[in-house]
DNA sequence: CTGAGTGCAAACAGTTTGCATTACT
DNA sequence: AGTAATGCAAACTGTTTGCACTCAG
């Protein structure tokens, strides 16, 4: 899926729940739909703010408030890593996802998918008895980059 | 493993370390050893109010600096759910780990082990080239006893 | 006696809420 | 015109920090 593809498919779905388009939430759905890793609250607050030609700015509430009807409409996710803030990305609607490595050296967010591991969990939501609707994966640990001599490691 | 034998486990691990054995940070190893579930600093600072006999009650700013302490010394995960608060909850000195399913019904958090889901956490990293020192999975639904009918449903 | 540990209160950071104003449709 | 959306500031909540006091070793 394009980026493009995927604020266009914001775009409707939040018609169709009779939403208008107003500046804050245009300028979120743009900036998301250029990312590809997750960004915090703040950090999209920051962006949006400077990105701004107006000098009106944009209200941290706005922020918060678009983010949280995104996710309500599941086109956006919502993930929180430990450290106090949460972060969000778009989601697929085609229901591809992946999960993340933290990088505890250079604090790198790496996304990764991993069909096995999507198995297994479904497995495991049957064999537990669990209405599984949604899950999350972080691992954390070094990152390629970062990681020290070994079976394949690179020199950066 | 016992939960007595952590709480000697952590003593142990502790003194090693050099530290004194203070009342609020004992009274939160007591409390932990005889948990099964996580809970949340504030959940863990009323309960130890509630305990306190002396008059003094615990200090907010303990519990935290206790539970840092202990997460550093590996002794404590501590683990975010998405609810804004992170919770603690202790270690296997053995290894053993579980990860949670979050209850979207009931709130309940229900701890599970899954050796499958073991394996293909480590095939991934070998996989990726990550050097993973940890890991969290968690599933959001509904747990046994609140989901609708279904394959083994139970009524309650 | 000495430094680790503690309780309290104040400071912080991320998030949420109230409200008057703006601007889609 | 009518209602969703916005910006600002204030309120809230979980967590951290500064500091004087206490207590374990």
């Amino acid at each position: 899926m394009s980026p493009s593809d995927w604020s266009t498919h914001a775009r409707t779905v939040l018609k169709r729940a009779g939403h208008h388009r107003g500046a804050a939430r245009e300028g979120l759905i743009e900036l998301l739909s250029r990312q590809d890793c997750a960004l915090s609250a703040l950090e999209i607050e920051d962006e949006l703010r400077r990105e701004d030609g107006t000098g009106r700015g944009v209200g941290r509430a706005s922020v918060y408030r678009a983010l949280e009807l995104l996710v309500e409409l599941d086109l956006v996710s919502k993930l929180e890593l430990g450290d106090g803030s949460a972060r969000y990305e778009r989601v697929d609607p085609a229901g591809a996802h992946h999960h993340h490595l933290v990088c505890e050296r250079c604090g790198a967010l790496v996304p990764f998918h991993d069909p096995a591991l999507e198995r297994s969990i479904d497995r495991l939501s049957v064999r537990l008895n669990f209405a599984t609707t949604d899950h999350e994966v972080i691992l954390r640990g070094d990152c390629p980059d970062c990681r020290p001599a070994g079976p394949s490691a690179r020199r950066r």
